[in-house]
DNA sequence: CTGTTAGCGCATTCAA
DNA sequence: TTGAATGCGCTAACAG
């Protein structure tokens, strides 16, 4: 597919090259009918420029990568979703890395897609603060994802916080006073904030027991949790996401523990099936399409040089479904 | 972040931009000593050949674009995974772009997308053949998935129609002889091939009754088209997908009718959630990162001079869980 | 083996 | 208003 140049359709017009690109970019200061001859000829020969070239010339690609730690996670998928629609709304691109949960990777994977773009949003969970420090000026301008607010740096954020003091308020509510955590990903950000809140929580109600069990992010983890979290004495367990929780809901299940009767379940997340288990999750639902989409538009701001959101947050909300149900007494 | 030029390297260590120009690219015809003083003065600069400028130069990006119809579709997700991982590891880089079911607008954003990169991966079930044709030779290097084999362009596909008649063999095993099918998608590509073998079933055994029911591609038009299910007095629905067929599955249920008792729904992909709906999902495999692995296999032999295989097909399995059951008498 | 030169395709000074 | 140069940063002929 040889595809016709600048050059060619000078020529063709009869015009310097240097006319042929400022009627391509919209300058005003070109004869009328100069201008409509080049957008003919332009026309007939199907004439675009080339956005490599321009990229080189101009500085900028149009282009935005995005670095997720894994496209499998439904969670990433949503918010590469929001991102990929907003960005493309505003006429940019996207390409995308997945680091499959290599942290160690990160930095470098960040670092070379970034010269490939204009920016980066980032979605690194769990690199440590100090790695991310030195990272962020390396390949700014960047949007953070799901982390405490940095310096210098947008940040967009569901506010884990806040989802699980509403999750366990319910559960409190539902007469439970001892509850199992399974903690997710050792140090990663938003686990961080939900370990906070638990304490918070502990803090000001002492008849509240709260028993952390170590677990992964993903469904078998969930699942594997099992027997611990039968073995905690446990009521209720708050799981780190649905994937843990669907694990868990799974596993109890096929030993004869009915949920909600014998045990509450709570996910975070909100993934699109948690609806449809059975039970259905109960859950604090986390708007990640929206977070892509708050993303862009402080990165779409970054880039033309306004004023970005500095520290984004968004509430997750509370969704009761049929996973949770008062204490068995 | 002013990254070092290759000039500022080549004047550092005292040598021709040429020269840095072989270092780097690993040409063996440079002094040893030589090249070893550039290697140092780069790494000291933390230097590293400007992506841009290089694609501008040698015409080749190093990246990918991959056009899907849908990102919040689990089986374009899976494909999605699949090739960026693939890709990854040849060193690639993968540029996304979702047309959000605007069939409407694939042509261009393919062309679009193609101008920055080295060739695309379309998945475009419902852009019509003509069409496709036509778009085709505009964007190759290509490769297609899930279509019907195509002139010169290698494709990808899960044998939709392999799938369906082993569903309906199931089915019919199971003593049902009257199935309600969910068409899902109008004209799509995998669409037709489902109806080719449920043809072929029909007159393979004149017992056999399918009635159609048209229906969309997600949750909501399966649980939209439950009453129409129900009263076409089918025993056993086959869905167009795995979405459809727990949207019916949803929806039946909380009508009352007992699955699969009642009725036996059997959906197609199996998604990573089809096995725990309750009851898990009867369904064929569809092994969608598979898909993606091949479709970059295919694409990385194209750009680099080798025979792709032209048309790889892959076979669904079928994976009988508990939706399905004895037809009831 | 190394340096000089010429583009890749385009936007943008600067003159005219 | 238009055209002729210059350069974005790099690779690859071509000489030496």
């Amino acid at each position: 597919m040889p595809r016709a140049k600048i050059t060619e359709v000078a020529r063709e017009a009869g015009v310097s090259l240097s006319t042929v690109s400022r009627v391509m970019n919209g300058n005003p200061t070109v004869d009328a009918a100069l201008a409509e001859r080049v957008r003919e000829v332009a026309a007939r020969l199907g004439y675009s420029a080339n956005p490599l070239a321009r990229s080189l010339v101009l500085g900028r690609t149009q282009t935005i990568s995005v670095v997720v730690p894994d496209l499998a996670n439904p969670t990433f998928q949503a918010i590469l979703r929001g991102l990929s629609h907003a960005a493309s709304k505003d006429g940019y691109h996207v390409l995308i890395s997945d680091t499959e949960e290599r942290v160690e990777d990160e930095q470098e994977i960040a670092v070379t897609t970034r010269r490939r773009t204009d920016g980066v949003i980032l979605c690194a969970p769990r690199l440590p603060q100090d790695e991310l420090s030195a990272l962020l000026p390396a390949i700014g301008p960047a949007v953070v994802i799901n982390r405490p607010p940095q310096p210098e740096v947008p940040t967009v954020s569901a506010d884990y916080g806040v989802a699980t003091a509403g999750l366990i308020a319910h559960l409190q509510s539902l007469g439970h006073r001892r509850l199992a955590f399974l903690s997710g990903a050792v140090r990663s950000a938003s686990g961080e904030a939900r370990r906070r809140a638990i304490a918070a929580a502990s803090d000001a109600d002492p008849a509240l027991e709260v028993v952390e069990i170590s677990a992964g992010v993903d469904f078998d983890s969930g699942a594997a949790a099992a027997d611990a979290v039968l073995a905690s004495g446990a009521t209720a367990a708050l799981a780190f996401n649905d994937l843990v929780a669907m694990g868990l809901l799974s596993a109890v299940t096929s030993r004869g523990v009915r949920v909600p009767d014998d045990l509450s379940i709570a996910g975070f997340d909100d993934i699109p099936f948690s609806a449809y288990t059975s039970p259905p999750l109960t859950t604090a639902s986390v708007p990640a399409a929206d977070l892509g989409e708050r993303a862009w538009a402080a990165m779409h701001a970054l880039l033309s040089g306004g004023e970005p959101e500095t520290d984004v947050t968004l509430a997750p909300q509370i969704v009761v479904r049929a996973s949770t149900a008062p204490a068995a007494h």
